[in-house]
DNA sequence: GGAAGCATGTAAGATGTTACATGATTAC
DNA sequence: GTAATCATGTAACATCTTACATGCTTCC
C-alpha cells in the first residue's frame, strides 16, 4: 500500500470524514510533507474500504447532496497503527531538480549560477518564515506538538537550504583558482 | 518533458555513452538526488531520440555486443541549457513519510516514537559522515567543484535532520505539562 | 559448467496528475 | 444570473518501477 493510503487512514482515524471533506483535508498541513489531489483520495478510499480498513455510512442531507462519511474499522486501526509502529523511511529518495541542475552547472555563465542559487535562498527563506511563525503559534499548544515538530522539521531544512546558499555565495564570489594543479589541462 | 529525460541529456553533455553506460551512469552522484532506473533511461533515450535532442551512433565492437553511442544535437545542447537556466523548480514537494508518521504519532507509545526519532537520526548521522567525507575529498578538484556543492546540500540537510532529531529528544525527555490551558478539556 | 559483464529492450503494473462531468443549493 | 460550495466520481495520461527476455563473451 502507497504512504497515501496511510494518510488517508490517518486523517479518518482524527475524525471521520467524507471523501469531499477529505480532499480538503489533505491540503492543510500534510500537503507540506505529503502532497495529494483530490482523484487520489477518491482512489484511495476505494481501495481501503474494499480492503476493510474504513466503512461507509450513508448521510442523508436535506439542503445539500448526500455523503457517505467515511471512518476506521477495527482492521483499518490495526492497519495504521503497524505502520506507524515501522521505523522504515530510508527507501524513500528524495528528488531535487536544484541538485540535477547544480551538478550540470558548468555549462552555465555564473550570472546563471547566481540566479539558480538566489531563487533557490529565497524560497528557502519564505518558508523559514512561515514555519518558524507556525512553530512559535504552536508551542503553547501542548495537543499540536506533533503536528509542530513537523513544522519544525521544514524549518530546519528550510534553514539548512540557506546555509547552503551562504556556502554557494561565497563560493561564488571567490571563484575557483584555475592554477589549481588537475591531471590533464585539455581545455582552456 | 520530464526532468529525467534533462538528467539523461546532462549525462550526456558531459559524453557520449550508450544506454547500459548511461544505466550505470544514473547510479552515481546523481542517484543522491534524482533516482532512475534502467529501464527509465532506455525509455528517455527513445524520447530524446524522436524529438531529434540526441543521436546514436552505431558502434561495432568485435568480441562484445554492438551498441549505439547517443551525443547531444545541436538542439539537445540548446534545450539543456534553457532548462538550466530556469531558476524553477519550486513545485517540486517533498515527500516525507516520516513526517507523515510524525504528524499521527499521538497514536504511538512513547517508545514507538522514540525508536522513529531514533531511526531517523541514525540514518541522517550515516548521510552526513559519508557526504562530508565526499565534500572534503572533493575540496582540493577545482573541476569538481558543482558536484562537490551537491554534496554539500546533502550534508547541510544530513546535519538538518541531526538537529531536527536533537530537538524532538528534548521534547520526549520532558513531557509536554498537560496542565496548560486548553479551550476545551474533553479527552481525559 | 556457471557466474558475471556487456548490451538492448519489452510488458505489466503502481502511483499519481489534470481535466472533465454532473447536479443541487446558497450567497452576492 | 452567476459564482462558489457541497458532493462524487471517471477518463486519459504521465511517470516510473519491477520483472522478464535474449544472447554473446570472458573469467573462474
Amino acid at each position: 500500500m502507497p504512504v497515501s493510503a496511510f494518510a488517508v487512514l490517518g486523517l479518518l482515524s482524527q475524525a471521520p470524514a467524507s471523501g469531499y471533506q477529505l480532499a480538503q483535508l489533505v491540503d492543510g498541513p500534510i500537503s507540506n510533507f505529503w502532497p495529494m489531489s483530490k482523484s487520489n483520495v477518491y482512489g484511495e478510499l476505494v481501495r481501503l474500504e474494499e480492503l476493510g480498513l474504513v466503512e461507509a455510512s450513508d448521510v442523508s442531507q436535506v439542503k445539500l447532496p448526500n455523503k457517505r462519511v467515511f471512518h476506521l474499522t477495527a482492521a483499518g486501526e490495526a492497519a495504521l497503527d503497524a505502520w506507524l509502529r515501522e521505523p522504515t523511511f530510508r527507501k524513500e529518495r528524495r528528488k531535487n531538480s536544484l541538485l540535477v541542475k547544480m551538478l550540470f552547472a558548468d555549462r552555465l555563465a555564473p550570472e546563471h549560477i547566481v540566479a539558480l542559487v538566489e531563487a533557490a535562498r529565497d524560497e528557502a527563506e519564505s518558508e523559514r518564515a512561515r514555519l518558524a511563525a507556525i512553530v512559535d503559534a504552536l508551542a503553547e499548544f501542548p495537543a499540536a506538538q506533533w503536528g509542530r515538530s513537523t513544522a519544525l522539521f521544514g524549518l530546519r531544512h528550510a534553514e539548512a537550504t540557506l546555509a547552503w546558499a551562504d556556502d554557494m555565495r561565497h563560493q561564488l564570489d571567490q571563484p575557483v583558482s584555475n592554477a589549481t594543479p588537475r591531471r590533464h589541462d585539455t581545455s582552456a
